[in-house]
DNA sequence: CACGAGACCTGTTCGC
DNA sequence: TGCGAACAGGTCTCGT
């Protein structure tokens, strides 16, 4: 599910609070941990986890690329979302659904909910949560990533324009969705190579990433299916999932094509094939 | 270096 | 209705 813009959401509802009661969870207290899925835990063993997370308080609550970062009083809780994962501020009696992964006893009768129906998230209890983040590109909404910046890194790639802007080395944040929208925005064949863009284009495109990642935060994430839907920007997608239908941009019928085993969605006319392509 | 395939997982949707 | 295939917001590892 998530991708930058869902996850500042939920950072940000943690930091704030709920509209259901739900206190912030800054400055609370964590009394003590269960973890329900042993691999859900990255490091260390679930026991230490459990173990050494209790009585720490948090102190804040961040997010860096698709990280939720959560400053405790000894260490940093790293928590990584990755397809199917969500975060639940919940009654600390509730019964506990299927899919809970990890669960995290708060003050005052709540707890803080891993909730992840794949699998597939992960969670770091650390003190030095840069081995886990530091190998991360620059975030794209920071205001010190320039255009000049983005094109000299553009210009040291041959790789397609889809796979490069989904690597999290290269730019950190990006997903599936908001790769789509973006470079639909900047009229780029996602199979264009990333030498082939010019100064001005790759100034547009980190624009239009900018534009995508901001509006989609403005909309609270993207609400596909069962998994999070506490956003509303998938009522404004371009491209993403609308292979069949029409470019809302020029009428044509948007097509889909699989790049690096991702789904890709694109119109054929306001983005075309690039030179010496196959065609889509 | 770049790319493709396979793993890791469970659930939903689609075609027959 | 049943059943298998395809697909899903992500990332890692391995082979070519």
């Amino acid at each position: 599910m998530p991708e930058l813009p869902e996850v500042e959401t939920i950072a940000n509802g943690l930091r704030q609070g709920g509209s259901d009661g739900s206190p912030s969870l800054i400055h609370q207290a964590i009394l003590s941990a269960c973890v329900l899925w042993p691999r859900s835990i990255a490091e260390p063993a679930p026991s230490e986890f459990e173990r050494r997370i209790a009585g720490q308080v948090i102190t804040a609550i961040g997010r860096r690329a698709k990280y939720l970062v959560m400053q405790l009083s000894q260490d940093t809780l790293l928590i990584h979302l990755r397809m199917s994962g969500n975060l639940l501020v919940e009654p600390h009696n509730a019964e506990i659904p299927t899919h809970h992964r990890l669960l995290l006893f708060l003050q005052g009768g709540w707890r803080l909910a891993f909730n992840d129906t794949r699998k597939f998230g992960r969670a770091w209890l650390t003190n030095q949560p840069d081995q886990v983040l530091g190998r991360l590109g620059p975030e794209p909404l920071d205001p010190a990533f320039s255009a000049q910046e983005f094109y000299r890194r553009l210009q040291a790639s041959r790789r397609q324009l889809k796979p490069l802007l989904l690597d999290q080395e290269f730019i950190a944040g990006l997903g599936n969705i908001y790769t789509d929208e973006a470079l639909h925005l900047s009229k780029l064949h996602p199979l264009l190579t990333a030498d082939q863009l010019d100064e001005t284009q790759a100034a547009v495109l980190l624009d239009n990433i900018r534009r995508v990642l901001s509006s989609g935060i403005r909309h609270h994430g993207a609400s596909i299916d069962w998994v999070y839907r506490n956003g509303d920007f998938q009522n404004y997608f371009l491209v993403y999932q609308r292979d069949g239908q029409p470019c809302r941009k020029c009428g044509a019928t948007i097509q889909r094509l699989v790049v690096g085993q991702r789904g890709t969605h694109f119109c054929p006319v306001c983005q075309p094939t690039p030179e010496g392509g196959r065609p889509a």
